[in-house]
DNA sequence: CTGAAAGCGCTAACAG
DNA sequence: CTGTTAGCGCTTTCAG
């Protein structure tokens, strides 16, 4: 690599010192016009191109955030991340993606004191289960924002959608329908699975509004949210001797999964059961059939979280941990609505 | 933030020099195992982090690899940039990822001279289109791997499938099937849209292999490979006074586009029109039906690439450029098979 | 409004 | 085997 043009030898060309260059290549103000013009020229003369390292070093900043996730092919996380990309670019910022695999302890590495420290400023946390423990160890110096509803612990910000109250409307939604016998699956009953725990919350609260009480074997727990997962659970729901007649499934993922099992038995959706997912990804649109489902604002989530890290990193004192709440919808489709409605 | 500890604030501490324990500290062999125990304990004791950005500056890399696709949310591509992430990561490299929109302009500066230029040592980029201009045009000191099969122009590599003989095999699959009016969705008759030229080559080639001649008004040009163009694509074929038996779709998106539509006018796949798709993502393995398709070697395309590029990036002299080829197989399913092969 | 100069923290010639 | 030292290229305090 032949040597780069350095700010210096643009001042010396224009005439001027490094100081002055770096203040018209950085839009300051306190330049005339007239050596604004001088520098400029300079630059465009022999090519010059800031050196980011360099820059880095001295900011002590690096101009990227992180953003992890635990997989990056689930549809949910890559169309979030989308939006997270576009959202960061637009302020100036690059994003490292980084996949966890849902291994709590590459979530904890991550945001506790680590060797890559200093390679991003701040980050976007998706995890699939955050413990209490890996909360104690991480670095406080390190701006973090958390997607998905929790109690903020303090000293970062939560950003997502009312996990219980959406529960509760998907759940609604199949009473409405007239449905007897609704199973639910995705609980996670251990430490690191709150956020299907809020859905099993949201999910028992619609049945007790109306005097309910949802059978417990049809509420199914599965490791993750797959396909494999709900076309697993469905099957066991459907070898009972009572199988349910509706399905609340905790991902759209797992709903296509278990819509798969339905159909390869010869049942259908949603005569015999009727299926509801989460998440509102695009196969759900597209799938035989499409899949009625909850969509959180995923645009505003992005956004909303960008915001925030960004005005925590650039804050001498860290702001006090907020809970933030974006919107969501319900979309019925033909998994609970039946072809009827489809048009297509 | 506080002062961070420095190399020089362990030398001090250890009495070296900090030449000494940067050599600890990167492994290097030229050190006594006493003072290496003596500088080691000194960075436990300070906790000290080496500074990531004051090394880059110091070696004029940045140790970290950008991965260049059209589309993040698309699975084919999530999916592969998963083997990616993995494969650099192994190799001591961070990921950044980069999204052009399949838009040329982005795609163009990408690899040009820029001003991104040091924030990453080389590129793996997955162009939706990239035409001669882009290519002329591009930084010749950018180490580079470009993904999908092409002629080499010199100066990089590509990393891909045999396009032509794997949509040749998709094609002779659905002719061994006995289909009589056989569509192809996907082409894309314009300097960008190489990708889908090969495969409708594949395609014709099957056909000429049988002494037989393609359906001109079966061959669909569509602007991408999401499921709307497949879902708009099929409705205008089936229009058609005779519409196809079968259809060779160009990723596994358009065919289950396709099928969307063939379902919901009542037709059934594969009695009616068989599918096959082309990705092998893992949608089509749990849709209704499944879809049969080809499966290219991302693990294998993923870990040459990135080998590659850093052999690249490490060579002074650049090596000449080399095309290379992943394996790919056909995977039979559901919507050419029929569901007598599901057991699931 | 502009110059001079001191770092940012690390690496790597060049001695010794 | 280890110390000295000169940068990497930019930002930024402090003068002027």
């Amino acid at each position: 690599m032949r040597r780069e043009v350095t700010l210096r030898d643009v001042a010396e060309l224009a005439g001027v010192s490094s100081r002055t260059v770096s203040n018209v290549v950085n839009g300051y103000a306190n330049v005339t016009e007239r050596t604004r013009e001088r520098v400029q020229r300079a630059v465009d003369e022999l090519g010059y191109r800031p050196n980011v390292l360099a820059r880095n070093l001295a900011q002590g900043r690096s101009g990227q955030i992180a953003v992890v996730v635990p997989y990056l092919d689930t549809p949910y996380f890559s169309e979030l991340l989308q939006s997270v990309i576009r959202a960061a670019r637009a302020r100036g910022y690059n994003v490292l993606i980084d996949q966890t695999d849902g291994d709590p302890e590459h979530e904890r590495a991550f945001i506790a004191h680590g060797s890559r420290r200093l390679l991003f400023d701040g980050v976007i946390f998706s995890p699939l289960g955050l413990d209490q423990q890996a909360l104690a160890d991480r670095d406080p110096a390190l701006p973090l924002v958390v997607l998905g509803e929790r109690t903020s612990d303090g000293g970062f910000d939560h950003v997502g959608i009312d996990d219980v109250t959406a529960s509760r409307q998907a759940t609604d939604h199949l009473l409405d329908l007239g449905r007897q016998r609704i199973a639910a699956i995705g609980d996670q009953p251990y430490a690191t699975g709150e956020a299907a725990q809020r859905r099993t919350r949201g999910f028992r609260l619609a049945h007790q509004a109306r005097g309910l009480v949802p059978r417990e074997d049809l509420i199914i727990s599965t490791p993750r949210f797959n396909r494999p997962d709900g076309a697993q659970a469905m099957a066991h729901l459907l070898d009972l001797a009572e199988p349910p007649d509706a399905v609340f499934c905790y991902s759209d993922l797992v709903a296509l999964g278990a819509i798969r099992t339905i159909v390869s038995r010869g049942l259908r959706v949603p005569e015999d059961v009727a299926v509801i997912g989460y998440d509102d990804i695009e196969d759900g649109a597209y799938s035989n059939p499409t899949v009625t489902t909850i969509s959180p604002d995923k645009e505003m989530i992005a956004t909303t979280a960008v915001d925030r890290l960004l005005l925590r990193i650039a804050s001498d004192t860290p702001p006090p941990g907020l809970e933030m709440r974006a919107p969501h919808k319900l979309i019925i489709r033909e998994s609970t609505a039946g072809r009827t409605t489809a048009t297509a």
